[in-house]
DNA sequence: ATACATGCAAATCATTTGCGCAGTC
DNA sequence: GACTGCGCAAATGATTTGCATGTAT
């Protein structure tokens, strides 16, 4: 017994390579669809599966906006989200961590500040254009 | 007809009344449990079902932390949270809303923010005590 | 050869919904 | 009395898991 993860599979590379050429933020649906146009036999148990396996891995991210769905990412290092409430769209925003925000609450959190989550929601400049 | 929350019911009130009565923010599990103590007939359907009226007249607040499971709030004006990564117990914080952070990232932003969303984990103080 | 990975189908778990009856206005 | 709300049980939908078989090392 060496650990989940360990060998490889031509189904995890393919769900990592999606989600590697995607800026989007997708769903273990949208991923099954997109894994199944080369593996058309990949059930759904495999995507997820492999996407805990990936997050284990520090290889993807998985995401959660409150919606019941996750989405996952594999931009890894800390970054924010700005989410279009129209479209629901997720978009990462290059801005390196404003780390400072803890100290705007240190001395009213009852205990100890490890890290944060910060999402933008909004109307994106597409939504908008529609209008 | 009228609408949804328009008749007022027993179960709805204590609903309310469990959750203004609490600093902790509850599962509808917990709900349910609370208010079948006066109420022991009430269903947890009961409960979903006058949460997301509750939800809509603005009286309460669904919150997400991204287990799956949906926790309640009756405090609705804006706030932030701060999450113990090791008792899951949330936490409000007292603190005005930054909206100045918009400032820092509205030129990267592709559209137009409306609100934020700010959570902070770590470790609260109780856990850090058990030490 | 051995342990991990897969496909499939059945199982979970939180949440939702349809229905006939009960309560409110 | 009309319409909303309830309890119950069945339905849903995303995700998980058991199992027999396939595959990488």
């Amino acid at each position: 017994m060496q650990g989940l993860g360990t060998k490889r599979s031509r189904q995890r590379d393919k769900i990592y390579q999606v989600l590697k050429c995607t800026t989007s933020h997708p769903t273990a649906e949208w991923v099954h669809e997109q894994v199944r146009e080369l593996l058309p036999r990949v059930s759904l148990g495999t995507i997820y599966r492999n996407l805990h396996i990936l997050t284990a891995q520090g290889k993807i991210r998985e995401l959660d906006f409150g919606e019941g769905i996750h989405r996952y990412d594999a931009t890894v290092d800390q970054h924010y989200h700005f989410v279009c409430e129209r479209c629901c769209t997720v978009r990462d925003l290059p801005v390196a961590p404003q780390n400072d925000i803890h100290d705007r609450v240190r001395d009213i959190v009852p205990g100890e500040i490890k890290s944060h989550r910060l999402d933008f929601f909004g109307v994106c400049s597409d939504c908008l254009a529609k209008n």
